[in-house]
RNA sequence: GGCCCCUUCGUCUAUCGGUUAGGACGCCAGAUUCUCAAUCUGGAAAGACGGGUUCGACUCCCGUAGGGGCUGCCA
C-alpha cells in the first residue's frame, strides 16, 4: 500500500506596499523574501497596493512602485490589486461580523476616546479605550454615524506562530477593540488586510517586523470569521549604520536611487537577501541560486545595518561576472535611464573590447563609465595635475623617438609592450617612467586600464593623434 | 507609561550543549605589478552584563542594560 502523499496547497505570498512615496529599501527586501519564497516553492507571488488612505496615496507613487520592482527583477503573478477598489467587500465582512456578534456598532466621538485616554494615562492605567457601546442596549443606538468596533476577547491570550520570531503570546486584556470601519463606511488598515489576504488565498505572510503587534490583532479578526490564519513570517527590520531606524541620510532611499547610484539589479538582490537570510558560508550567489536555497527558516531575528562598503564589493564581484554583452547592455540602458548621449557604433564596440579590462576595475556602472573616460571624452583631455606632471616627467624628445617606433608596427598589446619594454630598456628605464606618461597621453589620467591594452582598443590612428598631440604640446 | 521583539568581531553572518567560536566586507602588513584594480599570503578583531540549569553553555531559563516595534477613525 502506498502511502498518499499529504495535499500541500500551494504557496501563495503577497507583497503589499502603501503607495505614499517610492519603493524603499526595506520593501524591497521584504518584496524580495516574498518572491523568493514563492519561486523557490513553485507559489505565487501576489502584488497588492495598499491604497486605502486616500489622502497620502498617489499614482505616481504605485508607478514608482511598479517601476522599482521591475528594476529588480522582482515580478509578480497577475494583476496587481488596489486594496481601495476593495472596499465595498470589507465593508461586507464588517457587517457580517456584526450579525455574527463578534463586532458592533461604537458611536462614541474622538474627543470622548481622547477624553478617556488622558484619564487612563493619568491615572496610570492601560491607555485601551474600552468603548461603552460593547455592551449597550440596541434600543439606546442613535441615529448618527457610528465606527464599527472588533469585538476582541478580554480574557485568555492570542498566540502568533511566527516561523521567524517563534511563539508570540499577548494576554487579549492588552488588546483592544479595534476600529474595522470608519464613520464613513471605509474600511481600516487591519481590517482590508485580513479581508484580502483570506480572499486572495495568501497562504504566507512575508512582511516587516514592525507588523508583529497587528499579527496579533488580526489574528482576532481571522478568528472571528472563522477563517484559518496564514503563516506569519515577521522579517526584522532594515536598520541604518548607526543602528538607528533608517533614515535618508543611509540607505532609506528609493530603490532608483541604488540604480542611479550604478548597481546592478542582481547584485541588489544578493546584498539585500544576504541581509537577513543565510546560507551558510555563502556571500556571493546568483539569483538562480538564492531561489534554489531560499527558505524560511534561516531567517535571523535581529535587525541588520545597511553597509555600502558590502554592498559595492558584492557588485564589483557581480560586474566581474557578468559576460560582457550583458554588461554593455546594462550599461545602455543606464546611460539612457541617466539621460545621457548613447554611445557611438566606434564606442560601443571600443567599450566591448576594454569591457574585461574595464570589469575587474569598477564596481559600479558610474565606474565603468568613469574608467572608460578614454573612449567616452575625446581629447584634448582637461588633466589634473598629477597628470601633468605624469606627462612631463618624461622630455617630449623621448616620447616622440618612442612615438616614431610605434607608427609601422603590428598593432597588438602584446607586440606594443614588446616595443615599448625594448626602447624602456634603451633608454635606461624602467616601464614605469615611460608607461604613466603614455597612459597620460592616451587617457588624459594617471589611472586607466593597461596602457598597452588601450592602445589596442583605441587603435593605430587614434592612438598615434594623442601622441602626437602631446608631443606637439610638450615641445 | 503599557505590551511585544531583538542582542556573536566595526558591519553582514555560521554555530542548532562539547569548535583553537568559522566565513565575508572593511581595516592593517606583505607578494605581484606600467597606474588603478584584480589576485595571492598573513594579521588584528566577537558571544552586552549578572545570575542560574548542566559533567559541560554563545547555544536552555531568569534578571539587568541597551536597541527596536506597536500602542491612530495611518498603513
Amino acid at each position: 500500500m502506498t502511502a498518499t502523499p499529504p495535499v500541500v496547497p500551494p504557496v501563495v505570498t503577497r507583497f503589499a506596499p502603501s503607495p505614499t512615496g517610492f519603493l524603499h529599501i526595506g520593501g524591497a527586501r521584504t518584496a524580495l523574501f516574498s518572491w523568493l519564497y514563492a519561486r523557490h516553492t513553485g507559489g505565487v507571488m501576489l502584488l497588492r497596493i495598499e491604497d486605502t488612505d486616500r489622502a497620502r496615496s498617489t499614482p505616481e507613487a504605485t508607478e514608482a512602485i511598479f517601476e522599482g520592482l521591475r528594476w529588480l527583477g522582482l515580478d509578480w503573478d497577475g494583476e496587481a490589486i488596489s486594496q481601495f477598489a476593495r472596499a465595498p467587500r470589507h465593508a461586507e465582512v464588517a457587517h457580517e461580523m456584526i450579525a455574527r456578534g463578534t463586532a458592533y456598532r461604537c458611536w462614541s466621538s474622538v474627543e470622548e476616546i481622547e477624553a478617556f485616554r488622558e484619564t487612563a494615562r493619568a491615572e496610570g492605567r492601560p491607555p485601551l479605550f474600552r468603548s461603552p457601546w460593547r455592551d449597550a442596549d440596541p434600543a439606546t443606538a442613535p441615529d448618527a454615524p457610528y465606527v464599527v468596533r472588533l469585538r476582541a476577547p478580554r480574557e485568555g491570550e492570542t498566540v502568533v506562530e511566527d516561523v521567524v520570531q517563534g511563539t508570540v503570546t499577548w494576554k487579549n486584556e492588552t488588546l483592544d477593540d479595534l476600529i474595522l470601519l470608519r464613520s464613513d463606511g471605509t474600511p481600516t488598515y487591519m481590517l482590508a488586510v485580513v479581508v484580502d489576504d483570506h480572499d486572495m488565498g495568501v497562504t504566507h505572510v512575508i512582511r516587516g517586523d514592525d507588523h508583529l503587534t497587528n499579527a496579533a490583532r488580526q489574528t482576532l479578526i481571522y478568528r472571528a470569521m472563522g477563517w484559518d490564519v496564514p503563516v506569519f513570517a515577521h522579517i526584522p527590520l532594515i536598520h541604518g549604520p548607526d543602528g538607528a531606524k533608517l533614515s535618508k541620510r543611509h540607505g532609506a532611499l528609493g530603490v532608483e536611487a541604488y540604480r542611479d547610484m550604478g548597481y546592478l539589479p542582481e547584485a541588489m538582490r544578493n546584498y539585500l537577501a544576504r541581509l537577513g537570510w543565510s546560507h551558510g558560508n555563502d556571500e556571493f550567489f546568483t539569483t538562480e541560486q538564492a531561489i534554489s536555497w531560499f527558505d524560511l527558516t534561516h531567517l535571523g531575528k535581529a535587525p541588520a545595518r545597511f553597509d555600502f562598503a558590502k554592498l559595492e564589493n558584492l557588485s564589483g564581484q557581480h560586474i566581474r561576472a557578468a559576460d560582457d554583452a550583458h554588461l554593455l547592455a546594462e550599461l545602455e540602458a543606464f546611460l539612457a535611464a541617466q539621460k545621457r548621449p548613447p554611445l557611438t557604433e566606434v564606442q560601443r564596440s571600443q567599450i566591448l573590447r576594454a569591457m574585461p579590462g574595464l570589469k575587474e576595475r569598477a564596481r559600479t556602472l558610474l565606474q565603468i563609465i568613469d574608467m572608460a573616460s578614454f573612449i567616452l571624452v575625446s581629447p584634448p583631455f582637461a588633466m589634473d595635475e598629477a597628470a601633468t606632471k605624469a606627462l612631463a616627467s618624461v622630455p617630449p624628445e623621448t616620447l616622440e623617438k618612442l612615438t616614431s617606433r610605434l607608427r609601422n608596427v603590428t598593432w597588438a598589446a602584446s607586440d606594443l609592450e614588446t616595443i615599448v619594454r625594448d626602447f624602456a630598456a634603451a633608454e635606461g628605464l624602467g616601464l614605469g617612467k615611460i608607461a604613466q606618461p603614455l597612459r597620460v597621453a592616451l587617457s588624459g589620467r594617471t589611472v586607466s586600464l593597461g596602457v598597452f591594452d588601450m592602445m589596442e582598443i583605441l587603435g593605430r590612428e587614434q592612438s598615434l593623434a594623442r601622441l602626437d598631440a602631446c608631443i606637439k604640446a610638450g615641445s
